[in-house]
This record gives structure tokens, sequence and C-alpha cells, in this order.
DNA sequence: TGCCATGCCTCAAGCTCTGAGGTACAAGCC
DNA sequence: GGCTTGTACCTCAGAGCTTGAGGCATGGCA
């Protein structure tokens, strides 16, 4: 079993969230989100550009997003802003998200508590 | 874009989270997991049995679990029951989703606070 | 007898993420 | 000039996980 040397597990469509989260603060470029996410996690969480990318594209087919170029320096940037859609489409992501921590934690402390401490 | 009609979405690991920590208050069967998921989370969460049987094959492979065959009214039970080592993986697990999660809250709420309320 | 619930199991399909690879430009160094 | 490094974009094969449907067998109930 190659122990999944990546990220500690559990995620799936957590990136999508942590996007929107950070376009929804300020616009930003795919390369610089790469960044952002591992520093907003405090390094815990991070995503290779393979993951962003698709997903920022798939953000703006469905109106998610709008992308403008930028030149910087004669080199191009493509810079994403979050939408109205966007907006109302992260709070029900948070939501989500919030309701899942909460059943989990009400799962993991559902009995009686009488587990070795927890590191 | 088939919306994804199945479980919120993030998630990975979890199942096997939730199975050792059930497991850790009481022996319990397959079947009887698959309910008592769906139970502790409120109805939050729910895997079905093409996800919980190999979860529970594999973590016997790796001595997490051990089983023992029960005879219930001439019907046959797998009845699986966690070892130290398992005891030992939970924490780890556990300690790892908790870091993952608080490293998502400090992201959500990194900013200065401006996100319409949520839900 | 037929049907449903219990209880085990498997498998194809789908999705997501990882990790490696490829392009291009600018700037620094020798 | 030639090389390497950093920025910035992109793609793709492969692996891992879950879904959903299916199969098998028994027992109870109508």
């Amino acid at each position: 079993m190659p122990p999944r040397k990546s990220n500690p597990a559990f995620l799936n469509g957590v990136p999508e969230m942590l996007l929107l989260e950070l376009l929804a603060r300020r616009p930003m470029y795919g390369y610089e989100l790469v960044q952002a996410i591992k520093t907003a996690t405090g390094g815990q969480l991070e995503f290779g550009e393979g993951c962003v990318y698709p997903i920022l594209h798939r953000l703006e087919e469905q109106g998610v997003l709008v992308s403008s170029r930028q030149l910087v320096g004669g080199r191009q940037r493509f810079v994403y802003e979050v939408t109205d859609r966007g907006r109302g489409q992260l709070a029900e992501t948070i939501g989500a998200w919030q309701r899942v921590v909460a059943a989990i934690d009400h799962a993991l402390q559902g009995g009686e508590r009488g587990r070795t401490a927890v590191a």
C-alpha cells in the first residue's frame, strides 16, 4: 500500500471551497492561489497546479468566476474574480462543510467519551 | 455535470475514521456499521456496503481490526473488533482530521471577515 | 408460495487529486 | 552569448476512493 504520502487524506471538494473563499477576498491568479492556499492553511494543506487550474477553468465555465488577462512585465496572468453567483455558491458550500464537520464531531463524541486522550 | 447527488462532497478517509471510532466503542458487524454511521452522524453521512466492506477487509489485513464469526439464528455474521494497534491508529487519524479542520477553519476566517452571513 | 429484510460479497464507472511533464518569457550569472 | 532559475500557464496518466448496482443465501411473514 503506497502509504498515501500526499495530504492527510479526507478532503474532496475542499480545494474548490478554499479557492472560492480566497478569491472572494481579493482577485488572484492561478499560480498565486497555489501558494495562497498553503499559506492560508498554515502549511497544512497544499494543492498542486494540476489540481487548481482545472478547478479554475471549470468554475469559470459555470459562471462562478470570471477571468481577465493582465500583462505584468511582458508576462501574462489570468486574474480570477468571484461573481455574485459565486458568492452564493461559496456560502452554500461553507454551510455544507460545516454540517459535515458537525456531523463527524458528533459521531466522534457521540458515545460516552472514553478514548485514550487524543494528541 | 451530473450534479454529484451523493454525499455533500469532501470526505476521503472519513469512512475509515468513523468505522474505527464506532468499533472502538463496541464490536459490530458490517451491515450494522452501515446504519450505525448513518445514525451516529444524524443522517448527514451515509456510506454504502460497497464502501464499508472493502475498508473492513483492508483494516483487518493491516492488523487494525480482528474479526470473528458468529452464528445468530442460522445466519452468519463477521463481528469486527479494534486491536491495540487500531486504537493507536484511530487516535492518530482523529488528530490528523482535527488539524485539517482547524486549518480549513483558519483559512475560512483568516481574512478580516467580510462575507455575507452564512446560512 | 412469494416477498422482504438481513447479511455477506464484488465489480464497473465516476470523480478527485497527485506528480510529472511541457511551453514560454524575464532576469541573473559567468 | 549561453545557462540556469523563477514566474506563469497548461495537460495528462495513474492512483485512490466512493457510488450504485448487482449477486448469493437465509429466515420470517403473509
